[in-house]
RNA sequence: CGGAGAGUAGUGUAAUGGCAGCACGAGGCCUUUGGGAGGCUUUAGUCCGGGUUCAAAUCCCGGCUCUCCGACCA
């Protein structure tokens, strides 16, 4: 992409309100715009991160044997009154109506129309175990929005339902599950603990979260140093500064995290309402049991600026980076550098290497890195009449202060190397 | 939803009942090309509605919006 043609347009000051860092940054790179409280667009530079970070999560959802799928976002108002969260959710639904006065709910979670669709569809123990994931957007009329894409009222989220036969069946998904989402916030650039909280309502027995010990994070956490134990403050009530019961031998802190991903058992709370069954080995009919499993897309994204990024920008980690190299010519007036930006970039592109290419004329070398850094793109290719003179290129990873010389024909070579690197 | 605060240009601010001003930004032209450069120039604002007054950014009433804390949540 020719950086000259891109859509965005970074901003050197934030507004007095924004506090959160991954919302200034994002709102000074153009990554996103607000339309309203809790309203967020996805600039161009925002999308393509998001569509990252999606696609890592598709690929580790398939990769334990989920299906996608996709539901609808209006939801008629008699699947809400079957499991009577038409009324408990309350305030919670956006509602509305069509014009012949039939109610709808704007979807906040998908148990109630996956149940509805499974049901008619399973009716053996030989159709389950069974996973169905879709990434999709959400609405939830919380009290407030804070922070950015840290909590929104709209929202991407992946949800995954799973569907089983019995208890140590689901516990067995359950933890793949979990392995799967540490794998896909691994790729993401970050290490959340799992941390042990409580259903709220969704179910009686204790869940996990996945959080991201920050200061910013606007959840408290009970956290062992030395184990890594973890429960949520709603269930951990006064257990601070007292010894971990897991290991014996830390003492628990207070933390505060970003609750980025959660996994619920559901149990037969949703089978039970939609009265979703199955005949057993022996002819017998059993309430399945379920779980479901949350990511919410521009939460993560948000929570991966929080930890990577420094005083000029963000660091994208290189699977979510919305390009994996900047090249940035300075002095480009020079024909010889224009010409070796030019081959360069076309080589780069018929590599598929996903290249943001600095082709602006009148821009000063200072701000083309000021910016760089801002947009946090991991590897940044300098091309200069210093460099060419010597056949090579000057390449710099964002975050290092180090920068290394390559000659002008190995650069794919390189760049290939730093793709695979781990 | 409870509490607190704030709305003047894209951002930050000044004008306390009497000419809406400044800085930065943004746009244009020229110069400049290794860390947001310089010159010239242009642009843009009192959140909305009502009231009081000779006169309202300023006072009063109503609304809308945004931010923060609590609560709720991916």
């Amino acid at each position: 992409m020719r950086q000259s043609t891109l859509f965005y347009k970074t901003k050197r000051t934030v507004p007095k309100e924004i506090e959160a860092i991954s919302h200034k940054l994002l709102y000074r790179g153009d990554f996103i715009d607000q339309l309203a409280s809790g309203v967020y667009t996805l600039m161009p530079l925002g999308f393509l991160v998001h569509k990252k970070i999606e696609e890592i999560i598709r690929e580790e959802m398939l990769k334990i044997g989920a299906q996608e799928l996709y539901m609808p976002v209006m939801h008629p108002r008699y699947l809400w009154e079957k499991t009577g969260r038409w009324k408990t959710m309350g305030d919670t639904l956006f509602k509305l109506k069509d014009r012949h006065k039939k109610e709808f709910v704007l979807g906040p979670t998908h148990e109630e129309v996956i149940t509805k669709i499974v049901k008619e569809r399973i009716s053996s123990y030989k159709d389950l175990p069974l996973a169905l994931f879709q990434i999709q957007i959400k609405f939830r009329n919380e009290l407030r929005f804070t922070g950015g894409l840290l909590r929104t009222r709209e929202f991407i989220m992946k949800d995954l339902y799973s569907f089983h036969t019995d208890e140590k069946d689901f516990r067995k998904f359950y933890d793949k599950v979990i392995k799967a989402y540490l794998k896909i916030f691994k790729r993401c650039g970050l290490k959340p603990i799992v941390v042990e909280a409580s259903g709220e309502g969704f179910t009686q027995s204790v869940t996990h979260e996945f959080q991201v010990l920050t200061p910013v994070g606007e959840d408290r956490i009970v956290f062992c140093p030395k184990c890594q134990f973890a429960q949520n403050k709603e269930i951990a009530r006064g257990k601070e500064g007292k010894k971990c019961p897991a290991c014996k031998k830390g003492i628990l802190e207070e933390r505060r995290g970003i609750e980025i991903g959660n996994i619920f058992p559901l149990g037969t709370k949703y089978s039970k309402s939609f009265d979703l069954t199955f005949t057993d080995k022996t002819g017998k009919k059993k309430l399945v049991i379920m779980g479901c499993y949350g990511i919410g897309l521009g939460r993560l994204m948000a929570a991966v600026v929080e930890i990577n990024h420094d005083q000029k920008g963000i660091i994208w980690p290189k699977e979510v980076a919305p390009f994996l190299v900047h090249l940035v010519p300075v002095e480009i007036k020079d024909k010889k550098v224009y010409q070796s930006a030019e081959k360069i970039y076309q080589d780069l592109k018929r590599e598929q290497i996903e290249v943001l290419y600095d082709d602006r004329k009148d821009v000063l070398p200072g701000e083309k890195f000021v910016e760089s850094d801002l947009l946090g793109i991991p590897l940044r290719l300098i091309i200069s009449r210093k460099n060419l003179s010597k056949h090579q290129a000057e390449i710099k990873k964002r975050g290092k202060e180090k920068t290394e010389f390559i000659k002008l024909g190995n650069i794919i070579k390189y760049i290939r190397a730093y793709e695979k690197k781990a």
